[in-house]
RNA sequence: CGAGAUGUGGCUCAGUUUGGUAGAGCGCUGCGUUCGGGACGCAGAGGCCGCAAGUUCGAAUCUUGUCAUCUCGACCA
């Protein structure tokens, strides 16, 4: 009996380490690679294919709400970072500095951008006089460096690449209005495109941007029960407008300041998206994103027509979806397994006997069903395969959530849940610093968010027992 | 940044204790046989042993430093 030999492109099994399964996946499935610098990953063509994808849906929405692209540049110079108090403090300790320009030291050292708000600013000073001006709806789509202690692809990297959205209104509520759209937005994408099930809400005055009045983020699950922040909003009144004294003339004809807002989802949601649908076998990608969406697989390829035919048919579902062939000289089912660790949600399978019978065989990544599908019907099966895969992966990780989201009314509760559970709590909280901390230190749980769509679990702050109206979402978060 | 672990062909690792001039499996290349769930045979190519300094006649192996990766913690718009 021939010996089962070990197959390096195991992955580890979730159940086991969940952890080294999902770095077993972003590497076994081509997506990054490291560089020499830490926390600097390599976004390989599959992942870079994926962000791209990405990019596409979301620059599409932020172009038809009349967002308009621009590039700024990646250095800062000290004194502009310094203008704004709260923003420098919260970011120093994260920023990479460049103070030498070949030989020459420089007079005043420049930071590589951790996010561009005071660039923004600083340009938006010199645009923006008067109301007709306003809005002022920018995006930049680019990287930031921010020097983190820990890093894990994708997660949190030293550099990672978002977009930037940076707004200036001429009214609070304009604003404000600006911060809850593209909340809705980014949740809109995760939820019908990712199909990623989000918790849209606010963040605590703790977890919210240094130097922002307000923040707001969609909170996604991942299998394993943790929470990452997936996008984020911000809104700025007129701090940092007074900061850098940009005002306009308003229509009383008296000078004001904007107000502002920014916003970024970054590569993190190719985590979100590795953390949510993957399996033991490797990715599941969302038919939206996925760089490829159909894998044709000619069976018995070297017997006569085979190859012909299903190349036939790769053409002619290109029409309508991302299709390739593979004809490279492996096994059939070397490449089924190759392209469902690499989560291709369709896989079609076309032989010698399909083509007699004018069919081909669809298998579905997420669940493995097969469906014998009479060519004839291409057009109208594989759209709607698509999308009840779609549906179904959205449908599972909104089962997970539920399934591991609890609910505690006092301290106790929450730190048994803490202990024994990973998942989302939900719980009351009075407001006060002293709680959250308290739960952070006792219970292990940072505060995800308040959500919008409200409950009252109790009357009571978890922690303190005193009167709370407002429900939190605890949780541990990557 | 603290604790721990690791770094040897593309990948997974052995070799380090006791210093003596580098190995295996997989992958890769070529040819042939195979081909509906990770096929097989034969023949090949491929390694400044993370980097730097030191000890030594001699270092993958010992010492020091440094960089990176992983895990846990702290930190983290």
């Amino acid at each position: 009996m021939a010996m089962q030999k070990k197959m390096v492109e195991d992955i580890t099994s979730m159940e086991v380490d969940f952890a080294k399964w999902y770095t077993d996946v972003v590497k076994k499935a081509e997506l990054i690679d490291y560089s020499s610098v830490k926390g600097c990953t390599i976004i390989q063509p599959y992942g870079c294919a994926i962000w791209e994808n990405f990019h596409d849906i979301l620059d599409k929405r932020l172009k038809e709400t009349d967002h308009e692209n621009v590039l700024l540049p990646l250095l800062i110079p000290e004194n502009l970072l310094q203008k704004e108090k709260d923003h420098v403090n919260g970011f120093a300790p994260e920023v990479a500095w460049v103070t030498q320009g070949g030989d020459e030291k420089l007079t005043e050292r420049l930071c590589v951008r951790p996010t561009s708000e005071v660039l923004f600013c600083e340009h938006y000073k010199k645009v923006i006089n008067s109301y007709r001006d306003l809005p002022k709806l920018y995006n930049q789509w680019g990287s930031v460096v921010r020097w983190e202690k820990t890093t894990r692809p994708f997660l949190r990297t030293t550099e990672f690449w978002w977009q930037e959205g940076h707004t200036m209104h001429e009214t609070e509520k304009e604003a404000i209005d600006e911060t809850i759209n593209m909340l809705d937005i980014y949740a809109d994408i995760c939820e019908n495109q990712l199909a990623i099930p989000v918790l849209k809400g606010k963040k605590t005055d703790k977890e919210k941007f240094a130097g922002a009045v307000a923040t707001y983020s969609i909170e996604a699950m991942m299998h394993d029960g943790k929470s990452l922040q997936s996008g984020t909003t911000h809104y700025f009144g007129d701090g940092f407008a007074k900061a850098f004294d940009i005002t306009f003339q308003g229509r009383d004809n008296k000078p004001q300041f904007p107000c502002q807002t920014s916003w970024g989802m970054s590569t993190r949601i190719i985590g979100a998206i590795i953390m949510t649908h993957g399996d033991n076998d490797g990715l599941v990608l969302p038919p939206a994103v996925a760089p490829i969406q159909v894998i044709v697989i000619p069976i018995a390829q070297h017997k006569d027509g085979v190859i012909d035919k299903a190349t036939e048919i790769k053409k002619r579902i290109s029409a309508f979806c991302r299709a390739k062939i593979d004809v490279r000289d492996y096994s059939a089912g070397w490449k089924f397994a190759e392209y469902e660790m690499k989560g291709v949600p369709l896989r079609l399978e076309i032989g010698p006997k399909d083509i007699e019978n004018n069919q081909c065989v669809i298998v579905r990544r997420d669940n493995r069903e097969k469906y014998i599908v009479s060519l004839d019907n291409l057009e109208t099966e594989i759209p709607k395969l698509l999308e009840e895969l779609r549906k179904n992966l959205y449908e599972k990780a909104l089962q997970n959530r539920e399934s591991k989201t609890y609910s505690a009314k006092n301290f106790d509760e929450l730190c048994n849940i803490a202990q024994e559970k990973n998942g989302f709590v939900k719980a009351m909280w009075c407001g006060d610093l002293e709680c959250e901390m308290k739960i952070r230190d006792k219970a292990g749980l940072s505060s995800r968010c308040m959500p919008f769509a409200q409950e009252e679990v109790s009357d009571v702050c978890v922690c303190c027992g005193k009167p709370a109206d407002k429900m939190v979402v605890w949780g541990k978060a990557y």
